[in-house]
DNA sequence: GCCAACGTTGGC
DNA sequence: GCCAACGTTGGC
């Protein structure tokens, strides 16, 4: 099983957004980057579990735990000339864009902040994608090992 | 294939 | 709102 980190800007869609849906489920449409839709696509298995990341906020952080529900499928949203992420070289025989589903799991007990994050950007997290300079990836993996350090993190607040 | 211009991301 | 970093586009 792999582990991610999904960022999304809670202004357009919130992890209690994920969690008001219904079935608490959403499709992950809208990832225009190739490194991103090819981790969809050839690493992303349904059961794989996602840290859930509040970007471009106040205090961005990840907020919560969801899990892969379906795994890659076009992404219907870039044949639609209305949508904000329409792509015309996206043709519906060979779809240049997919997307996965993603289920709400549960919220951590407490936000564990970029700048917690950063803390162990030496030691522990030093090869977390989301902290390497420049990062703007919207979908990264996670080690099982930097998983498990992160979740220890939720407790231990001082 | 090179690279300047441009648009986007996202922390601050 | 600013701006650094990055990916994409398109002229050549």
């Amino acid at each position: 099983m792999n582990h991610w980190l999904m960022k999304s800007e809670p202004n357009a869609f919130s992890f209690d957004d994920l969690n008001n849906s219904v079935e608490k489920k959403t499709h992950w449409d809208g990832v225009r980057n190739y490194q991103a839709r090819n981790f969809m696509r050839d690493r992303m298995k349904k059961g794989d579990l996602v840290f859930f990341y509040h970007s471009n906020t106040a205090e961005p952080g990840i907020v919560g735990i969801a899990n892969v529900c379906r795994e890659a499928y076009p992404d219907h949203t870039a044949f639609d000339p209305n949508d904000k992420h329409y792509d015309p070289k996206s043709d519906p025989k060979n779809p240049r864009w997919l997307m996965v589903d993603i289920r709400y799991k549960r919220k951590l007990k407490n936000i564990i902040t970029l700048s917690e994050l950063r803390k162990y950007s030496d030691t522990q997290l030093k090869n977390l994608a989301l902290l390497r300079r420049g990062n703007r990836l919207s979908i990264t993996p996670i080690s099982a090992k930097e998983w498990l350090f992160i979740l220890s993190l939720e407790r231990s607040k001082s």
